[in-house]
DNA sequence: GCCGCAACTTGACATTTATCAAGTTCCCGT
DNA sequence: ACGGGAACTTGATAAATGTCAAGTTGCGGC
């Protein structure tokens, strides 16, 4: 499927294609393409070659790693991400698999057109070294969170984050089904529920998808949620401004 | 103090600057200065900025996290590593703590320089987007072992990774001291001792630092390295080669 | 050599998390 | 509206890990 203009437009407007000048964009989208999955579709395996750099514009998509049965969700994106950039740039196998939780819409770009126009340009090779570090204290901040905090300090803060990010409103919505949750936040679905159960304590209450918070304050003490960690204050710390955060978001957090 | 010849050749042959010209290595290194610093002395708390690029030449160093009255160890690294690359190239503050664990030489490289030498040849900033990639990945690695290994699994994974490095022989020499290491496993110091004693029907055998394999095979059924988690066979996977092999290693990997 | 402190080990116990087994609810398609 | 299956909850139990409190070992300094 050929790109549309509304799509290109997407594209340039997120993630590290915001500055490039038109000459090393086209150097770095050539041979891109649009492509559609159905739900749950494998788009890549651990240990598969990466030839393209993936751009979730449209669904949301699943990373995920296993190992002697066992499997891991280690982070669930939303458009509009960027994913496996780091093995595009090192040429190298993917480490985690990334499979579609909904119908979603996924540019594809030639990892040789996009390290050509890195190594073209040095302004936009540098944007792609900001997404990389983005992505990196993204990481840095899961890692935190899940070995500093038990599974209900977890969910606490999962949820004050997606409060702000709803608006600040004492009610919110969760955006996966509670299994996904669970897997995101690491802990089984039977444990999750517990967890609820624990915070109706500190004043929250649940009723399927909708979390309603009557005490944010008792809540908050015990999240005791942190810059370092969590998300939500990331924003004006640097001139990249807005830019920036979304595209951490996209790439790490737990929305 | 200067930097002398011998630093710089030491910097110039690992790590991203293997690669540049005379003039981006002297851009990107301008104002840079090397520092000793004595065992247990913090370079760098949670939360400050970032002024320069850390260069590990000498001696070892731990990067930690703490919340809540917890902490945790996230690396040790050695020689030759950098650190906290991402929140120099992104101006920000650092996510980590650092301190020396032994009596350390470091180069301290001025962000702003390294910053205008990739903007300025976009050979050299490719080569730092390299490193971001595998700092990335390593975390990948790291998180990986995390949630999907216990607590025996990672220590056994260690063993096999250091056995490796140490050159393939049935005994090896644990390069930290225990509780170092359990802090790196993400356990306790009597959880490693209980670890260590579960590994002697492996045949695993424990005499101070010198710890001895009787019967690899069967450590390795229940280990199970991965080369998507493990590090050891990382090698001959792209161009780079040994390269990018060992700045993997220095920045994120369990020595 | 020996003193003393820190590192390490071991045991008993508490906490956290996972697992297994019912049940109940909810949603979706017929 | 109804039926069926997946999602979710709840309880009982087991496994993994952390905590506390002894001890023991080992190593560096005097």
């Amino acid at each position: 499927m050929p790109i549309k203009n509304t799509d290109a437009e997407r594209v340039r407007n997120v993630s590290f294609f915001r500055n490039a000048d038109d000459a090393t964009f086209d150097t770095a989208m050539n041979g891109a393409f649009l492509q559609r999955f159905p739900a749950n579709t494998t788009l890549l395996m651990e240990g598969d070659s990466v030839d393209f750099l993936y751009i979730l514009l449209e669904g949301s998509v699943e990373l995920g790693a296993g190992w002697k049965s066992k499997d891991t969700t280690l982070a669930i994106l939303r458009p509009v991400s960027t994913f496996i950039l780091a093995a595009v740039v090192l040429e190298s196998d993917a480490l985690m698999s990334a499979v579609t939780l909904e119908r979603s819409e996924i540019l594809m770009v030639p990892g040789d057109s996009l390290r050509r126009g890195m190594k073209e340009n040095a302004v936009f090779g540098f944007a792609v070294s900001e997404e990389l570090a983005g992505c990196y204290r993204g990481l840095v901040r899961s890692i935190k969170n899940h070995k500093l905090r038990d599974s209900t300090e977890r969910l606490a803060n999962y949820l004050l984050t997606q409060r702000a990010r709803q608006g600040g409103k004492d009610e919110i919505v969760l955006p996966h089904e509670k299994r996904v949750l669970a897997a995101l936040l690491g802990m089984t679905p039977e444990n999750l529920s517990r967890a609820f159960s624990k915070l109706s304590d500190k004043g929250v209450s649940v009723d399927g998808a909708r979390v309603a918070f009557s005490n944010v304050t008792v809540l908050e003490r015990l999240a005791r949620p942190s810059p370092l960690i969590d998300n939500h204050y990331a924003q004006d710390r640097n001139t990249l401004g807005k830019a920036y955060t979304e595209r951490q978001q996209g790439v790490l957090d737990q929305s």
